[in-house]
DNA sequence: TTTATATTGTTCAATATTAAACAGTTTAAG
DNA sequence: CTTAAACTGTTTAATATTGAACAATATAAA
């Protein structure tokens, strides 16, 4: 029973990623890890590298070459946080913002497109069930 | 709407298969891709690569380094089909139905647990949603 | 203050992952 | 039959991903 949800959340999101990735990749030269950097910068202004672990549910040594990746296609930016010489705060370029600019609006039609599948109630019921999930397992791990 | 349940439905997967990451990979010399294709020879018996990579929704060339990488660990073996000369058929060593046998129990009593979150009627619910989803993703895509 | 611990990030080795180019095999069309 | 198209799998280049070891900085404890 667990493990047959399980199976089909797995397989759902699996599909989704995958008919996303062939239609917002199709001639860009970006990656889905590279977008999801840039949605959080656009979306939340200059962010750390930790902050952004946290977002995109990536381990720091991941985020570390994916900004570096971006850094060296122009897209962001790196400066060490003058008040905790710890951290590195990343934020968008000009050039990066032009293009996630351009990417985001299609990639949020196309997600709302292939979740249509589902009525708005379906949607919402969805939402309320992943969302107690997630948030339930991290609270259950964070008590350990 | 749809944007918000597409987070929630990611992170809800992303934070499950973290969770599930350090629980059964702990220790243990295998990846959850690997886990994957074990347990699909487990429950299905002999597939092809093709199989599998309907199976665990991945492109042909990476099921291609995961079973090599299987074959490499002594866990499975390849044969070549002799009524289609095109196909390997994978299948379990001994070895490979020992460790799969010993590892999938305790990898589902963790899936249960965490999925324990979500009452029995709340899972069948976000089951049924997933699957539409899923299907109704393929269906559509097929078409195109 | 000095020391121990925690936090933030980098690097490395190994595996994963994709897309695209390629090769062998089969099937369909002529 | 012969050729073209489709299918199955491998390989390559590039990026992703993790876990672990490491370095630098900050914080707490003594």
């Amino acid at each position: 029973m667990a493990l047959d949800t399980f199976v089909k959340l797995m397989r759902s999101v699996n599909v989704l990623t995958g008919e996303l990735r062939e239609r917002t990749t199709q001639g860009l030269k970006i990656t889905v890890s590279q977008l999801g950097v840039l949605e959080a910068l656009l979306h939340l202004g200059t962010l750390s590298q930790k902050q952004l672990c946290q977002k995109i549910l990536r381990t720091k040594g991941n985020l570390s070459l994916v900004v570096k990746n971006l850094g060296k296609a122009g897209l962001v930016e790196r400066h060490r946080d003058t008040d905790d010489r710890r951290k590195l705060l990343v934020s968008l370029t000009e050039k990066g913002r032009n293009v996630i600019g351009d990417i985001f609006p299609p990639h949020a039609q196309d997600i709302t497109k292939l979740m249509s599948i589902l009525s708005p109630e379906e949607q919402q019921k969805l939402g309320r069930l992943c969302r107690k999930l997630g948030l339930g397992i991290q609270d259950s791990s964070r008590r350990n």
